[in-house]
RNA sequence: GCCUGGGUGGCGGAACUGGUAGACGCAAGGGACUUAAAAUCCCUCGGUCCUCGAGACUGUGAGGGUUCGAUUCCCUCCCCAGGCACCA
């Protein structure tokens, strides 16, 4: 009797036998290699999405492939689970957020273990909780103590309704996303971390990661915005007082005509004070002040400044030079005051042009010459120097160096360096979230908490109504306590870290996360894992978290806990899962099944197929894993998700795609169940005898599968072809004339087949393949066999194809031996009846040849 | 604007260092099995032309170039996606 494939059924019992044993359970054996597997942990939002099930399933196949091949597999899982959703749905719903999340971690593991992860369970660890974050507050006092963690005054986005701090992104339009109130900006005390003071190694190793994506290291290298230049003084035209600027052009120094500072600068009150422009001063400050960041970076943003009614001096000319406050002009990076030269930079051409201000060329365009009066643009190529005192006729990049030499001499300047990356700003406003260890005392300060305090623990009996700032405020016993140093009463820091805090070292953690000793890490255990040999996420985090997380890494290293220099070898990010959308005129956006035979179900209208985008809750295009899984089992899902594209591109989900896969994973049972009786008591081909036909063209595709697929799963993750190979494979087996069933040697190389296709398909779909495998009447575990190795000489084609060519167009193919002597081949190739016809009374001119693959033959 | 990717059949995608373009799957069409349908198994499937052959031409975003030969290398341009965006 046939039995069918009940997916439902082999995977629960495949998946109660990989947690009653333990299978993927790992111990430290410093006999083994290592091999550690992380895919980025996630958020516990409720329910895994089809983006958590191609991420884990992409890193799944490389854990089980690597275990298969000998290695001692790292392959952890945890929650993220700090963060503000918790405390949105605590707003909302009246749920306190460690329930929420909690009860939301129960739901997405139950989810994660019917898709047949291979994680080692025991090491499951949630950030929430203190015997996480207790060492985090530890890092934090170590870094407090070095100068890492400083407080600082700094902008926020505030709320006047809500009386709360926003994020960037919880501001619409400048208005608060909540409650729709016009957003202000307000200054806080906040907690930093000087990542800064490590930004020449995390640059200097954007080259040192061959493993990671150069898209990502060059996003990275951009965000980090390193630029060589000078730091020019510009002594006032009527006082002793300078103003320094950062310019990466010296070059230009000549023609810098006008000064211009930051609209936000404390400068440009001083220089205004007392003056008859005070007020127009003021009034310009306060307007810029208020202009929403989202508006300042918008392309209509004009260019606009005020007069402070001061001027300094050109340092090389002595020319005076109008200083404004201008509204473009970024307060924080270099000094916040830079050198206007409109001649040869767009934005101080359009400032001159509307403020009718001075122009003078110091680039000559040698093949347009320039005119300061009728230029329409600045002109910003390369060029020779002109009105620049002894450097005229110089190549101006040629000259940067003199130039900043010049200025050094005189005093007026030296060389520095500026970055674009600031210091990481952690404190929120927020209450889940870990504490910041800090206690504020009126006498003595920020005062850290002693080491023996910790952990500080978020307190959890706490009613969250959305207003009036964080909610750890109105806790009088968490927020009233004595200062550690005087003695007196004093508060408690009430902000919490930001969840990459979190995020910056759980792989560390997880090498040891019953570690409940000083500093929480396991010195030789994390020694043993880290680094990361492969890291799986999107492509989303390729700035700031992975930043972080790589500053963070080097810090610890510092602080003696760790031995390594970065904690990802090797990064893949993988791509969105996509799907179209769909579309009623009267009722929006809808779900898949809000749509039947293409008309939305409640007005009967013909739906409108849109645009193929990100799977979102909005758009409603997005498919319930759930659902799949009920429908067509996990391996189908897998197998689905590794087929339909390699993993760094998007996924396009398709429905007939999902049925493709279940009807392969259909065709491979049917064909072991066709078999079975026959091979039962048949061992596989064990090479003994020499076979022919079919059966030798069978055993050689087996053996060049299995070396496909190896390839294509060690090298490149290329499922999609690796799956290919292995339908072929099965397409191959289809086609074999069925033997007898006494013919034990035809049923021995068809077993070596089968086996091939289960132990190839095994990290792909590892339920179907432990169920055929034990109808196989195997007794080990499939998840504990060794990867199939390849015979070479078995895999070897005896017969090529050699393509003939004449002048570059295929004209004929002709079959030759493997072993065929070159020379033959060409004259097979020169003897070919095709070739004959269509080079009769031609010139042969030259004959290339490329082993074993091709002739062409140019005539004229 | 700058920096990264990327444009291949009706669709998702193959083609690893310049050497048979379109593997594999989906959709479509046809056949077998069946009383019938589903399921399954098998076959066809880039385009145009034709003397339907185991034929000719054409074809990897567009245009040039290098080469015996280009989806692959070089130049110019167009389009799409992502990142950064007044960084002086």
């Amino acid at each position: 009797m046939k039995i069918k494939y009940n997916p439902r059924e082999i995977e629960a019992r495949w998946q109660k036998c990989w947690e009653d044993e333990k299978t993927f359970r790992v111990v430290e054996d410093t006999g083994k290699e290592k091999y550690y597997l992380l895919e980025m942990f996630p958020y516990p939002s409720g329910k895994i999405h089809m983006g958590h099930v191609r991420n884990y399933t992409i890193g799944d196949v490389v854990a089980r492939y690597k275990k298969m091949k000998g290695y001692n597999v790292l392959h952890p899982i945890g929650w993220d689970s700090f963060g503000m959703p918790a405390e949105n749905a605590a707003i909302e719903h009246g749920i306190p957020p460690a329930k929420w999340t909690n009860e939301n971690i129960e739901a997405m593991k139950k989810q994660l273990k019917r898709m047949g992860f291979s994680y080692d369970w025991d090491r499951e660890i949630s950030t929430c909780e203190p015997e996480y974050y207790r060492w985090e507050q530890l890092f934090f006092l170590w870094m407090y103590e070095k100068g890492l963690a400083y407080k600082k005054g700094g902008s926020v986005n505030w709320c006047p309704t809500c009386k709360t701090v926003l994020a960037n992104e919880q501001v619409e339009a400048g208005l608060c996303w909540r409650c729709g109130t016009e957003v202000t900006e307000k200054y806080f005390d906040q907690w930093f971390f000087r990542i800064t003071s490590y930004v020449e190694e995390l640059l200097d190793y954007c080259d040192k990661l061959p493993g990671w994506p150069e898209r990502v290291l060059t996003m990275q290298k951009n965000w980090i915005g390193k630029s060589h230049g000078c730091e020019l003084v510009f002594p006032m035209a009527d006082s002793d007082d300078v103003i320094k600027v950062f310019t990466t052009r010296q070059d230009t120094i000549f023609g810098a005509t006008f000064m211009l500072i930051a609209a936000e600068h404390p400068l440009v009150m001083e220089l205004a004070k007392g003056k008859p422009v005070e007020q127009d001063v003021r009034d310009f400050v306060e307007r810029v002040k208020k202009q929403d960041k989202l508006v300042r970076t918008s392309d209509y943003y004009e260019k606009e400044g005020v007069f402070l009614d001061a001027w300094c001096l050109n340092p090389v000319t002595d020319k005076r030079m109008p200083i404004y406050a201008a509204n473009f002009v970024l307060a924080d990076y270099g000094t916040g005051c830079v050198m206007a030269v409109p001649t040869h930079d767009q934005r101080d051409f359009e400032f001159a042009e509307k403020y009718n201000l001075e122009k003078i060329v110091v680039i000559q365009n040698p093949d347009d010459p320039l005119d300061a009066d009728t230029m329409t643009e600045a002109y910003v190529d390369e060029g020779v120097l002109v009105n620049s005192g002894k450097f005229d006729g110089m190549k101006n990049m040629q000259a940067l160096d003199d130039i900043a030499a010049y200025l050094e001499s005189i005093g007026r300047g030296r060389k520095t360096i500026e970055y674009r990356l600031r210091d990481w700003g952690i404190s929120r406003q927020r209450y889940w979230g870990a504490p910041i260890p800090i206690v504020n005392c009126e006498e003595c300060g920020a005062v850290p908490v002693p080491e023996a305090d910790l952990p500080i623990i978020l307190p959890r009996d706490v009613e969250l109504t959305g207003e009036g700032g964080s909610p750890l405020d109105l806790i009088d016993s968490f927020v009233n306590v004595t200062c550690p140093r005087c003695g007196r009463p004093a508060k408690r820091e009430t902000d919490t870290m930001d969840t990459f805090v979190e995020s910056s070292w759980y792989f560390d953690r997880f090498c040891c996360p019953d570690h409940s000793v000083k500093p929480g890490l396991d010195k030789e255990k994390v020694k043993y894992w880290m680094p990361v040999d492969q890291y799986i996420g999107g492509i989303e985090h390729a700035i700031l978290h992975l930043l972080y997380a790589r500053f963070y890494t080097k810090m610890l290293r510092d602080f003696g806990v760790l031995d390594v220099d970065e904690p990802f070898s090797n990064l893949l990010t993988q791509g969105m899962v996509c799907k179209e959308t769909m579309r009623c005129s009267k009722h929006g956006y809808l779900f898949p099944e809000e749509v039947t035979d293409g008309k939305c179900i409640y007005c009967g209208l013909a739906v409108k197929i849109g645009k193929t985008e990100k799977m979102s809750k909005s758009l409603k295009n997005v498919v319930d894993p759930n659902y799949i899984i009920d429908e067509y089992g996990s391996d189908t899902a897998r197998i689905f998700c590794l087929f339909a594209s390699p993993p760094e591109k998007d996924l396009e989900w398709s429905d007939q795609g999902v049925e493709g896969s279940f009807r392969f994973l259909g065709r491979v049972w049917r064909i072991v169940e066709d078999y079975i009786d026959d091979i039962k008591e048949v061992a596989p081909f064990d090479g003994g005898e020499a076979l022919e036909g079919d059966l030798k063209n069978l055993r050689r595709k087996t053996h060049q599968t299995i070396k496909k697929v190896t390839t294509d799963i060690e090298d490149r993750f290329h499922f999609n072809t690796a799956i290919s190979a292995v339908m072929e494979l099965v397409n191959t087996l289809y086609q074999i004339e069925r033997p007898e069933k006494n013919d034990r040697t035809a049923l021995s190389v068809i077993r070596e087949t089968l086996e091939s296709v289960i132990l190839l398909l095994s990290p792909i779909v590892p339920h179907i393949t432990e169920e055929l495998w034990e109808m196989l009447g195997k007794q080990n575990q499939l998840s504990e066999t060794a990867w199939p190795g390849f015979d070479a000489a078995v895999a070897v084609e005896e017969e090529i194809t050699i393509v003939v060519q004449i002048n570059g167009k295929v004209r004929s193919r002709i079959q030759v031996a493997a072993g065929e002597p070159d020379d033959k081949i060409k004259e097979l190739a020169l003897n070919d009846s095709k070739v004959k016809q269509l080079t009769e009374g031609k010139k042969i001119i030259k004959e290339i040849y490329v082993p074993k693959k091709l002739v062409n033959i140019v005539v004229k």
